[in-house]
DNA sequence: GCCGTTTTCGGCCCGACTGTTTTCAGTCG
């Protein structure tokens, strides 16, 4: 599950390290968010922390819709804000910050938060060395640890001391957090090498990789075996273990060689389904269950559900249970951000999400004909492997110089090649003939229309010109949506998780030009892009705006990246309707006409 | 600071592990 605090903003709607200034909801949910961590460090009472933190989830799930609701009646609809929040928030938008964040910024500078990063330094020790010692930053922290300044402190000692140092340089040695297809490859391999061990074990990955979310910060693994020491020993001695952190009766954490944290748990085979449960996360999702449970006189821990009066035991051997024991039918692992899905599972109206098993094709593909590295045959071939009934081949367009972009003749004659390919008919898999066109800066594309209704569909996405205002992109993406023979806008954000930040946009707006003009937002299925993601995923489907899955592919292999289109789409709550890849070809081409 | 199938006040999730401690605090997930 969740561990430390994330020194890369690489979650949720952001994606890079972009200044935060403004007054856009992203600016907000950064300002509750180190209200929080200024709080915690203070010592407030730990159910504020906790509100603040709540607080910032909800904004980021809304997006700048927030900004503009008025009045703190309307705000306090909202769950997880009320009155006092409420009004910071109109604050906020009034004069770009909040008061209380300002006179705590005065007793605990900024940069004391960054401590947090250090694992085996929590809120108090960062607390105790900023007052006692002075210490603000990592270096100040790594300097007081090797003068072994750390160690006098009351309730710290040598080991202490040890230990974050070692944390101090483990947090420099490490990227932080791993893109998602990444930690489902090593998890993989980690489960193979374990059942290779121990042919008996049962194994699943759990914590945010079970959820899918898009970057990970460690990986979990949970395990059910008769002898529990078996487990762990075989865990420790894998080969691609670099050091144990810690290992007790049910818990051990290693690095592995690339610095990647594995926390696993052994649990006895009746308390399987209560284990995954729990350590599937998410935390916030975890704690609102045992609210929940709470309430009904029951509480949940990783054994089991069971009743507060006599201890006696409802359920723990299968997940299934374990909601139903609380009247709840299961949410689906991606779900479990506490984003109302408990509250639809009490209403029994959690979604019916697509899944992998559903999906007959792939929008965005690369071929040798551009940038790509295999040719239309190959990945032809590579698709109906997949069991796809169709691909859409979508290669860059002319003005993308860089990317080998297709000149008008290029691109006919690919058309034409598609069309011959197809008419052999000695494949189930229907070639859509596409082009990934280029949005100008005033939003022009690059052929004219007579070239454009030759395709049977075109993706247009934004290449270059990120630092334009947001009125100047909104308006130039939506002009493109505008042009009858654009049918999807391809990775609508323009993030790079981790490395490029989304340019600025009026989210909003483009759904409804998109609702208007039945465009299509990509959801680009490259793990470092993942755009749109799962909290715009979900507004736009709320906008009634269809979703198109392609996975940039630019080799064969690449296709694969669908399994993570698919899980971003459940993480956004898409289910059938919302997701054009489960249509036909034949439909699919009448539709884009 | 939030919130209501027990509540408009008084609750607010739960357990493992470690180190520094004579009984517990801090951290983590």
């Amino acid at each position: 599950m969740a561990r430390k605090k994330d020194h890369i903003a690489a979650g949720g709607t952001g994606g890079g390290s972009r200044a935060v200034e403004g007054r856009d909801a992203r600016a907000l949910a950064h300002a509750l968010e180190l209200l929080a961590d200024l709080s915690e460090i203070k010592g407030e009472v730990r159910f504020k922390v906790i509100a603040y933190r709540r607080a910032a989830e909800a904004v980021r799930g809304m997006g700048d819709e927030i900004l503009e609701t008025d009045s703190v009646a309307r705000l306090k609809a909202i769950p997880g804000i009320g009155e006092a929040i409420a009004r910071k928030i109109l604050e906020f938008k009034e004069t770009g910050t909040i008061g209380k964040l300002e006179e705590l910024k005065e007793e605990i500078p900024e940069e004391v938060v960054s401590l947090l990063q250090v694992p085996g330094l929590g809120p108090r020790r960062a607390r105790l060395v900023f007052e006692e010692l002075g210490v603000r930053s990592l270096d100040d922290l790594q300097r007081a640890a090797e003068e072994h300044l750390l160690a006098p402190l009351p309730g710290l000692g040598p080991k202490v001391e040890a230990g974050i140092l070692e944390g101090i340089k483990h947090l420099r040695g490490t990227a932080g957090r791993i893109f998602i297809n990444q930690a489902y490859e090593q998890a993989s391999g980690i489960v193979d090498a374990m059942l290779e061990k121990l042919p008996e074990l049962r194994i699943s990955a759990a914590g945010s990789l079970r959820r899918m979310k898009e970057t990970i910060g460690d990986i979990d693994i949970l395990a059910a075996y008769g002898e529990p020491h078996e487990v762990t020993k075989a865990f420790r001695s894998l080969p691609l273990v670099s050091k144990v952190i810690m290992s007790g009766e049910t818990r051990s954490s290693v690095f592995t060689r690339d610095m990647l944290q594995v926390d696993l748990r052994v649990v006895d085979t009746s308390s399987w389904g209560a284990a995954l449960q729990y350590f599937t996360g998410s935390k916030e999702h975890n704690v609102r269950l045992r609210e929940l449970a709470r309430r009904q006189g029951l509480k949940v821990n990783e054994y089991g559900v069971f009743r507060v009066e006599d201890d006696g035991r409802m359920a723990g051997a299968d997940e299934e249970g374990v909601y139903a024991a609380l009247g709840l039918s299961m949410p689906p692992p991606e779900l479990r951000e506490d984003r109302g899905e408990i509250e639809a599972a009490m209403r029994g109206e959690l979604p019916s999400l697509i899944g992998l098993e559903r999906i007959r094709g792939d929008f965005h593909v690369h071929t040798r004909d551009s940038d790509g590295y295999h040719d239309l045959e190959e990945m032809r071939a590579a698709a109906e492997k997949l069991g796809y009934s169709w691909l859409g081949i979508s290669n860059h367009a002319a003005n993308l110089r860089v990317a080998r972009g297709l000149d008008a003749d290029g691109l006919l004659a690919l058309v034409e090649r598609i069309e011959e390919l197809n008419a052999k008919g000695d494949s189930p898999v229907t070639l859509l003939a596409g082009c990934e066109l280029n949005i100008g800066n005033d939003g022009e594309l690059d052929y004219d229309d007579e070239v454009l209704s030759r395709l049977h569909f075109a993706i247009a996405s934004v290449h270059g010109g990120f630092g334009q205002s947001r009125e100047a992109m909104t308006r130039r993406i939506s002009r493109a949506m505008r042009n009858p023979f654009v049918n999807i806008i391809g990775h609508p954000t323009g993030r790079l998780i981790g490395s490029r930040p989304p340019y600025e946009l009026d989210l909003d707006e483009l759904l409804e030009v998109a609702a208007e003009t039945g465009t299509a937002l990509e959801l680009n299925a490259f793990p470092d892009r993942l755009d749109l993601c799962d909290h715009h995923l979900r507004r736009a489907k709320e906008a009634g705006v269809k979703i198109a899955i392609g996975t940039d592919a630019h080799r064969a292999e690449h296709l694969r990246f669908m399994l993570y289109g698919v899980a971003t789409a459940r993480r956004g709550w898409l289910e059938g309707g919302d997701v054009l890849n489960l249509l036909d070809a034949e439909f699919l081409r009448s539709l884009f006409r």
